[in-house]
DNA sequence: TATTTTGTACCGAACGTTTGGTCTAAAGAT
DNA sequence: ATCTTTAGACCAAACGTTCGGTACAAAATA
């Protein structure tokens, strides 16, 4: 009668699987990504991916984006809202983003799935998790003592040079790049007007 | 016997087609675009497209990257190497990327052509490619009294903006964050150290 | 306790469609 | 009459997807 057990771990495979898909949709973006590589990459096969995504391709795309959007939130977004000052927490945003791009050598994959299909199918997603950065990097400049608009702005330019330097690294294969564009951020967003 | 025509106009078609293959391949990426896509944007057949471009849809990528390069240095990197001061032959190629990007609705298709399987065809041209605007830019920085070093690094952060400007306005849609990154420009370009 | 049922994880094989690419034969141009 | 250009049928291969079914462990039944 009762159910007694108190941990069951159901869902545990799922999570596992979706780490395994990342690195094939953000190199290959999209369109560019088979359902053979994904198959390769996770060892499951074809039919058993479907088990997983009954959505398919778009299912796991979404599931992706969806694993992403909350590492994000927790390695970069939350420093943002930690202890310490302002300056300090943007400092530990950077630091946090060498890691979650891998130094440069991983693509921003909200640059990756604003292409072709993928647009037309994540566009709206996209736009909200980036719109969510960029609030996120502008409170804490209105928290410093910014003005609301000058905040969003400088946020805005932020993001602008991270995604700008992902690209350069991308073509020029020269990671020190993204780095230096890290270094150079706290100053540019914290600096007097 | 003898060849007489004066004018003739032989390869007239091919250079025609280019163009209406660069918005398909702008916009839904190398992987992303189809012969069918290609097809339809052109009005050619496919046996005519491999009439033209007998090594199929690779040398049409190709061919696009070349007008597209050689129009870049034309329309973009021209300007530089005009008359005036540094200042305002950089004035100029900001204008000019305002045009060649389309108001920032434009991708830039080096950045498209660094994604996925395009990447491993074309990597080494898109570098050469991304190298020479760098050069440019930094060029024309060094004339204007800026240590070399300084003025590559300038460069390269200049490059960024625009690169990381296209990728916000076409996830935002917002074309005005392009607009005023290109105002920004020549000051940052030319700020005293 | 032994047996049946249920449900999840998984896969090989095939589905119909689309892919990039070729061939042929006719129309257009000179 | 010759050479260029073209449409449309055609191809093998790869695509995303589905199907039928096996393996196995937990739950339910006896």
């Amino acid at each position: 009668m009762s159910k007694e057990c108190p941990i069951v771990q159901n869902t545990m495979s799922k999570e596992q699987v979706i780490p395994k898909l990342i690195p094939v949709f953000r190199t290959h973006g999209y369109e560019g990504t088979s359902l053979a590589m994904l198959s390769k990459a996770t060892g499951l096969g074809k039919a058993s991916l479907y088990h997983y995504f009954p959505q398919g391709k778009k299912g796991m795309a979404e599931a992706v984006m969806n694993y992403i959007a909350l590492s994000f939130e927790e390695i970069v977004l939350q420093p943002l809202t930690g202890l310490g000052t302002p300056e300090a927490r943007i400092v530990r945003m950077c630091e946090a983003l060498n890691d979650f791009y891998d130094r440069g050598k991983n693509n921003c994959f909200l640059a990756i799935m604003s292409i072709g299909e993928a647009d037309k199918l994540f566009h709206e997603r996209v736009r909200q998790r980036l719109e969510i950065w960029i609030e996120a990097i502008a409170n804490i400049l209105i928290e410093a003592g910014f003005k609301p608009e000058t905040a969003r702005r400088r946020s805005q330019a932020a993001i602008i040079e991270i995604q700008g330097a992902l690209v350069l690294v991308r073509i020029l294969q020269q990671p020190e790049i993204f780095l230096r564009t890290l270094n150079d951020l706290p100053l540019k967003l914290m600096a007097e007007d």
